[in-house]
DNA sequence: AGCCTCGTTGAGCGCACGGTCAACACGGAG
DNA sequence: CTCCGTGTTGACCGTGCGCTCAACGAGGCT
């Protein structure tokens, strides 16, 4: 008897990291509301009775996932790096890194990706997770278009951001699928890539 | 009466039409073979007939999708171009045209991406895809290293080539699910960090 | 105690879908 | 003409799953 009138916020919270273990295991394909109560060991009515219908769950698990995924979000110490520059290379790192550590999140989080082509709500939150990303990235991108006005006068911030992201993002569509995919290279050639840039803007 | 007795490979390729249809339509999540057939204008059972299951029918829309798809092959004009920098241009210019022209196909493509992380033979099929689309840059990345070889020292041309490839697919993670994404702009900001590349190398 | 609220249960309904199969039709070989 | 192989049909079966619902039980309030 795994605890009878929990509070709602408790008993939410069980119900969304069962979700969450169900979700990387099966993938959202055979993402099934049976299996989530079965592992958090609970009846499937008291699923839908705290979650009504199965989009509302896996609404509340997206919305969970971002919240908690530092992934797609950035830390307070990132944040804090003045230098443009090293803001890009301190956020490829970290992003290059966790696609080796978490791999389960951002698999997770394209399974989303590609479930919000078919599902409005999970567009809406995708694109903004998107568009969040790519804010990080604007303070450098118009510190870069600054130094060369004339050179890159039809470059705009958001393209230039809209670039940043692509790297990450393209890197994962590679390493995720491929566990040979030599992503230390990869962030080598980066590294190489923000060189030239530096070159540029100095 | 859609006509009786066809030869097989006629049949097979009305049922890849139809398939591709149901794939655009409906994406893979709620690909149904009932679906195919209807749209085929034949009985389900025929359907399984000439593909014995769901997933051989699947695998064969894939490489139907592979081989008739020029947006993840190199056109020959474009394997004609000499110079390496303007072929980078130039893939550059035709994908993320594409993005535009076919965004069906390259939406199936990840679906069938996704699809590769739980399905055996789907992902050898799209990591070969990958490759062979990395291996199309190796001449690019070849000769940028080659001009600053003691810069570039820790990086391969395996990396740079992976680096490329980012550029274009994290560019379609982006547009294919924001109709809004600007990739014009996108289009210009990369064409300024080849620039940047071409000062390098000159 | 009596009762009301509400978290909780699990059997069950309805449906969608993968796959099967007995029957059938058409063409060609003998 | 008969017979056989093969393309073709669609009803049917089994299963899995989203969701419902009648029933239950544990507090809390009067």
């Amino acid at each position: 008897m795994p605890g009878r009138k929990a509070s709602e916020e408790q008993r939410k919270r069980e119900i969304l990291d069962a979700a969450f273990q169900v979700a990387q295991r099966q993938g959202l394909h055979h993402f099934a509301v049976r299996d989530v109560a079965a592992r958090a060991g609970l009846s499937t009515g008291l699923v839908f009775f705290h979650f009504k219908t199965k989009d509302d769950l896996l609404l509340a698990l997206l919305d969970w996932l971002l919240e908690t995924t530092a992934v797609l979000r950035l830390s307070p110490e990132i944040e804090a790096i003045a230098s443009p520059l090293e803001r890009l290379l301190a956020l490829l790192r970290q992003e290059t890194e966790r696609l080796t550590r978490e791999p389960g999140r951002i698999r997770l989080f394209f399974e989303f990706w590609l479930l919000g082509l078919r599902n409005r709500a999970v567009r809406g939150r995708i694109r903004a997770e998107l568009a969040r990303y790519r804010a990080a990235f604007r303070p450098i991108a118009e510190s870069v278009l600054a130094a060369e006005p004339e050179r890159f006068s039809t470059v705009t911030p958001e393209g230039l951001a809209s670039v940043a992201v692509a790297f990450i993002k393209g890197c994962a569509v590679q390493s995720v699928i491929d566990e040979r995919f030599d992503i230390e290279a990869f962030r080598h050639a980066a590294d190489a890539l923000v060189a030239q840039l530096e070159a540029a803007t100095a």
